[in-house]
DNA sequence: GTGAAAGCGCTAACAC
DNA sequence: GTGTTAGCGCTTTCAC
């Protein structure tokens, strides 16, 4: 069980450790000859290259890094899982690894993501679930650190990222329901410190105003992104009087507890109450939601052509890339009963 | 942006490399004084230490692998991301990173562990999804190297594992769906070299001979586990003669096809056909329906106790766990039309 | 208490 | 063509 490094084969071909390393990656200036011999022994004696040394020798770790902003003790969230194997089948094809951590919002937060920059753990670091003032993108661009990010944030930085747009997105879904009779729809909102929650919200809130409806406080509440949370504050919004007829989640998860609720409450949903969310996760399509589709695995993908792109020193044709969600009208919407 | 490394603080302070990293590690043979100072000018400088170093020094990465067996451009299979949750969860409490690799089974899996393990890339690898004649498992176990496996294997070899029992749950499930009064019942597999495909159909099948009702292949079909592939398998199902008066599927996803492609034949669920699934993810519950529960997230946190325990040498307590499911019953089973 | 020296396994610059 | 030397950044004997 001893390893087999570039010793045991100089040793035991008499040849010295740098010309088994130049042999056994090919370079021209060894004798074919001898290159044999070298790889014919490297073979018997079944070499693989420790890849810890080549890494601090040439300085790079071929590997990406991401962090999951975990809360609570798990993230069922179907969406973590899409984009990590975007994510992770491109870079597996570009040939780099993924690390990946997992780590809650917080003030721990940058230690983690000091450790894998100035740790030399990675060449770049893939920065999802961006929020207000987000203190990741902060740190990451002051070290001009290669790095992308999945989603915008509000401070003045200039960095790459991938992001959907979904001010428009949201708008759309509102317009469709105010086209469809309602005047009271109320919003499931995610927690505001997220950047993707701040837009959504903004985009509901622009076409209320547009639309010269009132923007009512009342109607707008807050949920931890989980179908629970959604429930318990679809229950809320449906206590009210007047009651909203119809609801928008700022994720198909809360829609998926909203509608929940509405079941047991006796309410048909796209009749007596319509629906939305955002996502298009898979339940989506099967509890006909309609909702804003964005093509999750899709932007895993880019977001690696990106930091692969970046890592190799290039310069990125598109740094800002802004993608319009798509909307998905499925049976729980539908005309408010009485208009 | 110049690297700040052992040497730039032994240079700035005056002591030696050796005398840093001592105090830096805070061994007790060094003055307090000296101490101080150097971790002063550590901080001022922002010293964080390479990794890549340390990890080449110690022989040890403190990391855990795992490469996803991708099938097809994405694996949507909301067990991933469970699975994933769980073990870097627990991982992080313990101080590992957690190393993910994608690839698909065949030919080229071997080189991709080698690849961890020989280039020493990780300290452990978790397998998951065992198959049958399992070669990933076959090359660990004859490497020594620590792992553990999510699943057996019918090799005749002995290691670390957590299990599910799927053959006691499916056998319960289908004794379930024949106290109901269910005679003709379908089944819908995952490929059959899956470890866990086999026993969870071997589970049907058992129930099926000591209920002494036929085994019959005509209503055994092969599913690629995804919702569209249960849905095509379950349309000849359904268009057998007699019709199978319920149908269980492998897993959870297959089972909400199957259910599409029923409700759009007409049929109602749980009276006119009697579905069953596997895993109990997320949208069964919404779509109430009947299946068989896995601790996917706990089963992640475990098999990481285990393999850093193997890791640090330890032995283990109990290496072969055998989880049993736990069979939740919800409308979308109940007796057949006549019986 | 502190420092010099060796070495983890590899690559690269430079001689011969 | 091949070997010598140095070095990536760190830890760890072993002297002093």
């Amino acid at each position: 069980m001893a390893r087999v490094t570039l010793k045991t084969i100089a040793i035991k071909t008499g040849y010295s450790i740098t010309t088994v390393s130049r042999a056994l990656a090919g370079y021209s200036d060894v004798s074919p000859a001898t290159r044999e011999k070298i790889v014919a022994v490297a073979e018997e004696l079944g070499y693989y290259p420790n890849l810890t040394a080549r890494q601090l020798q040439k300085q790079r770790t071929d590997t990406v890094g991401i962090i999951l902003p975990t809360f609570g003790p798990r993230f069922a969230d179907p969406y973590f899982s899409e984009i990590i194997a975007g994510i992770g089948d491109e870079l597996a094809q570009q040939g780099y690894d993924l690390l990946i951590s997992t780590c809650p919002p917080g003030p721990g937060e940058l230690a983690a993501y000091r450790h894998k920059v100035e740790g030399g753990r990675v060449d770049g670091l893939i920065v999802i679930r961006t929020r207000r003032q987000d203190q990741r993108i902060a740190y990451l661009a002051q070290t001009s650190f290669p790095f992308v990010a999945f989603g915008r944030t509000d401070l003045d930085l200039d960095f790459p990222y991938i992001d959907e747009d979904g001010e428009a997105g949201s708008y759309e879904l509102t317009r469709h329901l105010i086209s469809l009779g309602h005047q009271r729809i109320g919003y499931i909102s995610a927690p505001p410190d997220l950047m993707f929650a701040h837009f959504r919200l903004q985009g509901y809130r622009h076409a209320l105003t547009d639309a010269k409806l009132p923007y009512d406080e009342q109607v707008v509440v807050y949920g931890d992104l989980t179908r629970r949370g959604g429930a318990q504050v679809a229950r809320r919004l449906l206590s009210l009087t007047p009651r909203p007829t119809a609801l928008i989640a700022a994720n198909d998860l809360m829609a998926l507890g909203a509608i929940a609720v509405a079941r047991e409450a006796g309410l048909e949903i796209g009749r007596d109450l319509s629906i939305a969310g955002f996502d298009d996760i898979p339940p989506a399509e099967i509890t006909s939601l309609t909702t804003l589709r964005q093509p999750i695995y899709e932007i895993g993908r880019r977001l690696s052509q990106m930091i692969c792109a970046l890592i190799r020193g290039q310069t990125l044709e598109q740094s800002h890339v802004l993608l319009k969600p798509k909307l998905l009208v499925r049976a729980s919407s539908g005309p408010p009963l009485h208009t």
